[in-house]
DNA sequence: GACGACATACCAACCGGTCGGTACTTTTTG
DNA sequence: CAAAAAGTACCGACCGGTTGGTATGTCGTC
């Protein structure tokens, strides 16, 4: 009967993606139970019904994330190339794409949370932490492709390069956050990027971001 | 009669120093106005006279922190070098022997805070962004001399590159307390030093970092 | 005696969480 | 197979404690 089957929400994912929202925008402990509530179109009863305590909600908007970021990554075209470094630099640039419209449609849930939350709530901190290294671990093995391929005898680590990834990523978010200016996060990834040709010594091939780059400064230079 | 002339504290700087310990700690939401007078040994009274509101707090600690971080880092060791590269380097092994003892002795005020913050509080944002690309400004004498001096015609930008330092840094602080091993933040650092080392050619002087990470492997591979 | 620097007492709004109840579905059982 | 029992999903009033904030009083100092 029903043509379309994702109309159907119930009201467990209803209060999850409000969350996801909701926290992003204003942080977790400044989220109350009503707001989220009120922004699911819920009542409180079936918030309870399903969440156990706020806490319990927190750890599953991480689960969830985690189940939402890793489908859009795995999905994304950034796989397609057939050099490892390709991959990595495609991916730089995919991220890079991502940051459009709004700061809470962009930035990361779970980066957001754990800062809040890592002394007083393990139980968040640790479903924080599984996103993000979880998503860290998709790129360990073109890293270590690279490292094999393009700098066999350095010191590099290839899960180590691939958390500092992230590392940039959510400083990029701050930096945007504090300043009002997505672009400050667009640039940080742009020297991640630098960083990772510069590791993998291929000679700069334009990519957009240098393109970018150079096109703004001529703006300035006016 | 008083031999220590610091040991007369008012109420006002007690608040701060409680907010500075209590907000890296908990967050800016979840620290109460109560809470910051209990750590304080004053009264609430004491806290609405010195502050019209718990916002006007956010902006006196992220102040405050700008106060106190900039007397930190004007007094450290690292301008100390004749080279604009290795001051920048010494900049950096500074900030990564900074990452001691508890998180929330080490992590950034302002950092967490604009996190909480940046859409329900602008005075509280402003206030978290001119510490943070205050403290960047420091190091962009610096990084201009070492483009200048080590990659002329690149298309470098000193100002963009010294905010990327800040996000490095704030990225590795989210992925210390996710983790709960400071171990990441400094190995996030590693990778920051590294990038300016590949950045400015110069080739690698066998810094702290390398050897570390060396040990580190060498201890792993048993 | 005015004023800054606090202390005490208090308030309305809001907080996370509970509870009794309802409507609907699924499972059990005579 | 149908009635009964049990379970699931959800509602919304309510609770005690906590929240940011206020009003008023006290005390030492210029």
């Amino acid at each position: 009967m029903n043509a379309s089957p994702t109309i159907k929400r119930d009201a467990r994912s209803k209060i999850l993606d409000a969350a996801l929202h909701l926290i992003r925008a204003q942080g977790f402990a400044a989220t109350s139970v009503d707001d989220l509530c009120k922004q699911a179109g819920v009542t409180k009863g079936a918030f309870f019904h399903h969440f156990k305590s706020k806490d319990e909600l927190g750890v599953a908007a991480a689960n969830y994330w985690s189940e939402v970021t890793s489908a859009l990554f795995r999905s994304a075209p950034y796989h397609a190339p057939k050099d490892p470094l390709a991959r990595i630099l495609a991916y730089l640039d995919f991220r890079k794409g991502l940051i459009v419209g709004d700061l809470p449609d962009f930035t990361c849930l779970v980066g957001t949370m754990v800062q809040e939350t890592y002394d007083s709530a393990p139980a968040i901190r640790d479903a924080c932490y599984a996103s993000i290294s979880g998503h860290a671990q998709t790129l360990e093995a073109d890293i270590e492709a690279c490292i094999h391929k393009y700098a066999a005898n350095s010191e590099l680590n290839a899960p180590s390069l691939a958390l500092h990834t992230q590392a940039v990523i959510q400083g990029a978010f701050i930096l945007a956050k504090a300043s009002g200016r997505s672009q400050l996060a667009a640039d940080s990834i742009d020297h991640l990027r630098r960083y990772f040709e510069l590791l993998f010594a291929k000679p700069r091939t334009a990519p957009a971001a240098v393109k970018q780059e150079r096109a703004r400064r001529v703006k300035r230079s006016h």
